[in-house]
Parts: structure tokens; C-alpha cells; sequence
DNA sequence: ACATGGCACTCATTTCCGTTGAGTGCCATG
DNA sequence: CATGGCACTCAACGGAAATGAGTGCCATGT
């Protein structure tokens, strides 16, 4: 069913009074906003109606009203209007995005806790992976007597090492030989690939290095592994505790305690829709502890086959728009970097990538 | 001056009840304890005085008596008794240790979320370097045409790489001389001592590869001074919510926003004494937003020039005890894995250090 | 000289109750 | 069908009284 002009004018105008007020919101109020050109006992009316159908909420008898989740969701399907940054606040965002691109991991959690300052919420960010996770090169190194580097490239361009220490005797042909047959028999396999019977192949035909290939295998599995579940940073949980809904510490504990990488990963789990930015209000999310709570995440692309989200964690009562406003902002500059990185060009110091 | 007997006894009574009721502690419920023979009377007039000395605090005029800083200090320094862990503690503690040496940096923080869980506190951990930090050799590896990693190695053994995109015709010789004039000029020097004289002379002598030189001196560089600078990890904030004195969400706010990792970097700056073991009781702390809170740390031997703290920060009124005992398990377990890292030998997962 | 029981006093905390005021629901009116 | 008016509800505020844990000090006993 539809609703009229008037009561989306009203649900609009509540939501965005409870928002910055976090009180719920009586007839007055709104009657007394600039383009209201309806008496209180009007909306009053109407908000009774809009109570019935499910979209505001009533904490008791003589109070105002709170919109309902069913209402939050209304009004960021159909009435939320775009929030423009102020040139201020653009100011503010883009100084604190001067940052260096380090180690790929180290850039997101930072990126995280600038998001959790400019919105003074909870923020995180998720890097995962499309599609299988595999070892693309092998590289070993002679670092000393007994000390060798072993350098693996996955796909994503990751590049990890390990220095492992092992007494044993071997020749730089030894080690060019051990490498010639990862490269060989352990690229393109995922994790799960990995079987014994190769293995043994591997180490049969491994030559005077042999001893070195469990160690080896062990990280790589290791290596493919954490990229596969998606690495998610956490940062700024302590901000909740601005919000006026979590003045009562056990609310707050509670939500805190729930609210860990673990939850975060799941979350895409309650998405319906498709789309860059995605909201889960209140009671959609995941975990019930959670239930007074939304998320606002929103995805922005890494290439080599990753793909990133950022995302925030509030009080149902957010201000979604200033939010995704903010989220977009962040998404788009991080964008932009991955697409300058991935252009090989550019001699500064962002066009590459470490680890 | 010296206290008597009878003193110690009362005070020691008086931090241990407080510690475990978070109330201000009458002089009844001192009388009540088992190996109490005196009358609360007589107790009484010994707390008046203990008061009067500064090692006792009386919140009001009615109420029970809470130990003064300087009355904490005196307990930890004189009266506390070693804490046995349980056999169910150590139980649960040793299950908690068991974790794969994965990279030094995971296992700290690792470290640092099992610590914070076994004490339910804010738990921090930190690797410092002992001396300079300098590179100790570069390697240099074509990972396709327009693509190159270079692994650095730094004092400390620690190993990373980043990989270089950048058009250039270059030849496997190319890369072998660059990385030769890079372990003969550039290794044995600290971030400091890297001058744009000795850079362009690099340059210069580096050959058909030299566009590279900057990218890998940049690289270098930060890895040296991140390196230089304590790598500090703190986890568990939120648990000081369930503690009493910050149930006021205020009180938990200022706390929680003044502890961060540039905080924790600064207690060392307030220790006095010398010690594996360290408390900083209240006001000692180095910022006064921590003057209603305390901080236990114990330090231990990572081994290649290396150094290790684990912590935990709390109120005050924490069970120094217990923590301290808890502090030890985990210090002296990690330093176990650490000496066995150090002897080259066994080829299990734990041997190894990787990056 | 010192431990103890007794007692008056203090003061934070809790409980109770009346007041206040924001907000609603509904009805009569224009 | 919008509006003004009016009775009603109920959380929140505030002051007064009751409660009780704890102290300080004194008189007494050993």
C-alpha cells in the first residue's frame, strides 16, 4: 500500500528529529517545523495511523513517537534524501585521507579508524576474496648457513615470506632446483588441493632440500588460508558509548560483546538487495543482541580480484544519510587508489603495492 | 616508619576484601574474617590511624575505608602474597597458549586477546627494539615483465618484501648488480643515516635498474623506523565496562579515549624501579585520566636484540595477585617459545619465525 | 597500657508521594 | 476533513522521611 504525501512528509520529519535528538518526537514538534502547514491535532491524526500500520513506535501511552525498524527501512528505501558534505566537512575527510599506501592490510585498518572518527560510531573494514586463492610463484633465498627465505606469491598479487631456519647442507642449485619444482607442481591449488599423495611427489623429487618442503607447504596452506576468510578490522568500539542509547553500561556491554570480527564477517549473510551501499536495520541483522543496532556497508573495488567493504555500526537511530555520505566519500577515494596502483605507472609512492 | 603486625594484617585484609567487593570495607567485616582476633573496636582505632598515614581513604564520613594509593603500593610492595593458580586456571590458560608461531606481530596480539580474556581487562602487548635497527640484506627477484619483489631483511631477523610494478626493460644481471650495491652501500645504516649523498651515489653506480632505487629506499625506510618504534597492541577495551568503577559510562569514556597505543608506548617513562615485574598504582600513571587506574607489566626475552612486554591495565582496585600470576604463566611460556625459536633445530611449526 | 562493649552521631542510599508537564486521543465545530 | 479544545495518562522530577552501615569516642575491664 502507499502512503499519502502527508505521512511521508511526517515519517521523514520524525526520523530525521529523532535522529539528531534521540528523544521521541511529539505532534508539537513537528507542527512547529518551517514547512509544516498542518495543525498539531493534524499530525496527531496521522500518527496514529502510521503507529497502526507499523511504522512508528509508542515507548509509552503519554510519550512521543520513535520510528519503527519497518520505518527506518521506509525511510532509507524511499524518503531519505541525499546528505551533501559540507565544504567543511570535505576538508576534514580529505586531510585525514593523506595516507601512505603501506602494507595493504595496514592501509584498510587505518582507513577503518578514519571512518570511525568521522562518524564517531564503530567502524570496520573487510577485504575478501572472488574466487579461489592459490600460489602463484615460489622464490627461496640463501639467507645465511642454516637460514632461508622463502618468498610466495598468491593470486591478488599478495606477497608473503618466512625466514625458516633449518641445519642442513645444501647448494644455491640445490635451492634453485627445490623451487624450479614448486613452481612446477604447487601453483594453482587452493588449500584444499593439497593432497598427500602430491606431496610426497613433491618432496620425492625435491633433491637435497627435501627436509625444507614441509615447512614450506605448511606455510603456504597457512598463507592460503587467512586469505581466503576474509580479513576484517575492527576499530572505535568505544564510541558507542557516545551514543545516548548506550548510557546504560549493560546495553552497551552487550552489544560490544557481540560485536566482533566473527559477527562482522557473517553480516552479509542478512543482505537481500544487491547494490553498492546496503543498510541492515535493527532487527534484520544477524545476531539478536544486535537488534537495536544498524549497519550502513558499503563496497568499493580493490581489483586483482579482491573486493573490499567498509562499514559502519550504530544505533538503529543513525543518521543514515550523513552516514553514507561519508562511507561514499571514503569508498570512492580507496577506489580511486587500487585504480592508480593497478595502472603501472607513476613513480610515487602509491602506485605499488607491499606486504 | 614500620608498621605493626597487626597493621599489615588489617591493611592486607582491607585490600583484599576491596578488591573483590569493590566497596568500601567496615571495620565488621574485618572482625568476621577467620584469623581476625580482635574486636571491630579495636580495628577500628588501628584504621583510624592507618588513615591518618595515608594508606587508607574514607570516601565519606560513614562509610567503610578503601586503601590510598600509597596503600596499594605498600601491599604490592610488601603484602601481597603469590598467587597460586589453580589447576583449572592453569588449565584453561594452557589450553588458551596454544597457538601456531605465525607471524611474530599476530602472535603478540594473539597473545595480548588471551591475556585480556584470562584477566577480563584491557591487555596490551609490546615488541621493542633493543639497539639499532638497521637492513642486513637485499634481495632482489623478477616476478614477470614489468613486475619485481624486494625482500628485505632487517636486524632482528625480521624479513618483508614488497612487490614493484614498474615498466622496465631490465635483465636478471641488471637486478643481480643492483642488489649487490645495495647489500654493499645500503645495509649497517640506520633510517638516519640514509643521506641524499650516499642515495645518489647509489643511483649512480646502480646501473640499468636504478629507477628502482627510490621505491626500494622509501620501502627500506619505513620498514626501519616502524621498526624503531614499538609495535604496541591493546585489546580488550570494553572489558573495563564490567568493571564497577566504570559503570559510570563517563568515567569509562574518559578512560577508554585516553588509552590508546601512544599511551601505553609512554607508561615506561613513569617506572621507577627496575624489575621484570612492574606496577604503575593510580596516580603514578603518566596521563591524569589514569589516575583512578593501574597497570601491571611484565617483560620477557623475545631473543635477536629484541624485547617483550605483556600488560594489563585496570581500576585500581584490581587483583594485583592474580594478575601478576596470570602475567607470569604467559610471559614465561612465550619466552619458552622464543628460546626454542632461537635454537635451530626441530622441524615442527613452532620453530620457525616468519613475517 | 591496651582491648572491648556501648552509644550517639553522620551521611549515603532508598523509598514514598505529590507535582509537573509533555503528549495523546477524541470530540465538537467550522 | 482540518482544527481547536479538553480530559486523561504517565514518565520524570523533587523533597521528605526512613533506613542502616559505619565511625569516633568514652567508660569499663583486664
Amino acid at each position: 500500500m502507499e502512503l499519502s504525501d502527508r505521512k511521508k512528509q511526517i515519517l521523514r520529519a520524525i526520523v530525521d528529529i529523532y535522529v539528531s535528538t534521540a528523544e521521541p518526537v511529539g505532534s508539537k514538534a513537528i507542527a512547529a517545523l518551517p514547512d509544516m502547514s498542518f495543525s498539531s491535532a493534524t499530525i496527531r491524526n496521522e500518527m496514529a495511523e502510521l503507529t497502526q500500520m507499523g511504522l512508528l513506535e509508542q515507548p509509552h501511552t503519554s510519550a512521543g513517537r520513535v520510528p519503527s525498524a519497518a520505518g527506518y527501512r521506509l525511510y532509507i528505501d524511499e524518503l531519505m534524501q541525499d546528505y551533501r558534505l559540507s565544504v567543511d566537512e570535505t576538508k576534514s575527510l580529505s586531510g585525514a585521507m593523506e595516507l601512505k599506501m603501506q602494507e595493504f592490510d595496514k592501509l584498510l585498518s587505518q582507513v577503518g579508524q578514519l571512518v570511525s572518527k568521522a562518524t564517531n560510531l564503530p567502524a570496520y573494514t573487510v577485504a575478501s576474496h572472488q574466487g579461489d586463492v592459490t600460489a602463484k610463484r615460489y622464490d627461496l633465498i640463501m639467507a645465511g648457513p642454516d637460514s632461508f627465505i622463502l618468498v610466495l606469491m598468491t593470486t591478488g598479487e599478495v606477497v608473503k615470506n618466512k625466514l625458516i631456519k633449518l641445519p642442513l647442507e645444501v647448494s644455491e642449485q640445490d635451492l634453485k632446483l627445490l623451487s624450479a619444482v614448486l613452481n612446477a607442481s604447487l601453483t594453482e591449488l587452493t588449500a584444499e588441493e593439497f593432497t598427500n599423495e602430491l606431496l610426497s611427489r613433491v618432496t620425492r623429487n625435491a633433491g637435497a632440500a627435501a627436509s625444507l618442503v614441509p615447512v614450506i607447504v605448511d606455510f603456504t596452506l597457512s598463507v592460503l588460508r587467512e586469505q581466503e576468510r576474509s580479513n576484517v578490522h575492527l576499530t572505535g568500539h568505544m564510541r558507542l558509548l557516545g551514543q545516548p542509547e548506550y548510557r546504560d553500561v549493560e546495553k552497551a556491554q552487550e552489544v560490544l560483546e557481540t560485536l566482533d570480527e566473527e559477527t562482522i564477517s557473517n553480516l552479509p549473510a542478512a543482505l537481500h538487495q544487491q547494490g553498492p551501499v546496503q543498510f541492515l536495520v535493527g532487527p534484520e541483522n544477524v545476531a539478536k543482541e544486535l537488534k537495536d543496532t544498524s549497519v550502513v556497508m558499503m563496497r568499493f573495488d580493490i581489483g586483482e580480484g579482491m573486493q573490499g567493504t567498509i562499514g559502519v555500526v550504530g544505533p538503529t537511530r543513525m543518521d543514515y544519510a550523513k552516514v553514507t555520505a561519508k562511507l561514499s566519500y571514503f569508498a570512492e577515494n580507496l577506489g580511486k587508489m587500487f585504480q592508480k596502483n593497478a595502472a603501472p605507472a607513476l613513480p610515487d609512492s602509491i602506485e605499488t603495492k607491499e606486504d
